[in-house]
DNA sequence: TTGTTTCTGCTACTTAAGTAACATAACTGA
DNA sequence: TCAGTTATGTTACTTAAGTAGCAGAAACAA
């Protein structure tokens, strides 16, 4: 990518803001980019399946992507990690260099760079001050990732429905308590994220509703009671067993 | 650890076979064994709690440890990462800095190295070197937690337990087909693996047994059947289904 | 040896989670 | 506007997985 290019200042903004290439020398990250390409896809599109994690790294500029596995006997989508702006994928190839077994999929309009991945390693060797921000990085995916199979293991739908909610209810500081990233998710989608079907998150949902912990409409949840999720699962986590 | 100590050549050997530090230089690793120190702890011991991953690093010399998460409500544990000589923990919170929720036990009479995690970022500052394994290793570790998520998220039990022989068995390159680093394992610590409860995990032996697949006795499991282990598999992955 | 603890095997029972099926509501695009 | 599609809500049913409890076997320790 050009700095002529059209794209390149709102390029350069979203990695200024981002959490890998955020703390990088000006000079650094003009480098990088001319070693990209800009591309856009549309929401729904499959940027990458098992195949292409060995050729192309990505980096996300603007709206998100699910990384997913299916299982191909029941069709049932499991959403491992989900991506916005600043995000890279596939980080597991291109760190061990193996194929992986995951698609990738958009869920918005997509603005991505790209780059052949041994350009990357490239990059990354010519640039050991990338690791600063790299490794944390990773050490916050390994954390989100061994949460989540932990979840899977030990707690029940309900639980893991009222986990995710609160992890994506925006801090007090912004005006409404809303749900970044999940915020206009299917009932289907929220499934996926959880690792169960549409018809069990209904059920829980409509309990919440009932309790006045949530107010959905078709493809929007909002969280009105913070406390009282927070509150389920205290009783979930505590409580509920009589030990 | 200092070179005239008992336990040095032992010690230089195993991080000379370990994934991580294999391919160092000699003087290398020597720099780096002189601001470890060298412990061992009894089989049973919880070597880490939360508190201790944001203080020191581990590297294992011998034996194996379990990274675990314990459902406070149930009692049920969950084990997150198996490990065995040349693996260090915490890496999460060495990666990211922060407290991480998680308790390594002992599975065994132990080796270990320890020393201050300021000391292992400084010396990984020093050692850009040292990535050239560090970031395979993660990625390694992202892609095996990975899998066990959908795995958690995509099949049932069955599945889950054949898939876990599977996993440890080692190559037909060796003399018997035994199970690396699980074959000792009680019902009770192959449920905490997969996620489930020792009568579910007995449940299902019983039936490989029937099958002729494995043959166990009190601590003891062997694969018998690896092919027919990996067709259960296919069964349960694919034609199961009605669809 | 004996007593104690820890595993294993098994039975009976409960329940959360999932399947199937359908009706209605809400959006979309011609 | 209307037809078609997708999302949601709900009911009835099935089942895998988990709980509880107990007895015998194996290992361990005094």
């Amino acid at each position: 990518m050009k700095p002529d290019s059209p794209f390149y200042p709102h390029t350069l903004k979203a990695l200024k803001e981002s959490a890998l290439f955020g703390n990088l020398a000006k000079p650094v990250i003009q480098d990088m980019l001319l070693s990209f390409r800009m591309e856009t896809w549309r929401s729904g599109a499959t940027i990458m399946d098992p195949e292409e994690t060995v050729r192309r790294f990505y980096v996300l500029i603007s709206g998100r992507v699910k990384i997913t596995r299916t299982n191909p006997d029941t069709g049932r989508e499991f959403i491992l990690f989900l991506l916005g702006s600043g995000d890279g994928f596939d980080v597991v190839s291109l760190l061990d260099g193996k194929k992986h077994n995951i698609a990738v999929v958009a869920m918005d309009d997509l603005e991505v760079l790209s780059s052949p991945i041994d350009t990357i390693h490239d990059w990354i060797e010519k640039h050991p001050e990338f690791n600063k921000a790299f490794l944390p990085y990773l050490g916050q995916q390994l954390r989100q990732i061994s949460e989540l199979a932990s979840d899977l293991a030990l707690h029940d739908t309900e639980t893991r429905l009222a986990k995710l909610f609160l992890q994506h209810t925006t801090q007090s500081s912004n005006p409404h308590p809303g749900l970044k990233l999940i915020y206009d998710f299917s009932h289907e989608e929220l499934a996926s994220m959880i690792g169960s079907v549409r018809t069990v998150v209904n059920r829980h949902l409509q309990e919440f509703k009932r309790e006045g912990i949530i107010t959905a409409r078709r493809g929007h949840v909002e969280v009105n009671e913070l406390h009282a999720l927070g509150e389920k699962l205290g009783e979930h986590l505590r409580s509920r067993g009589k030990r």
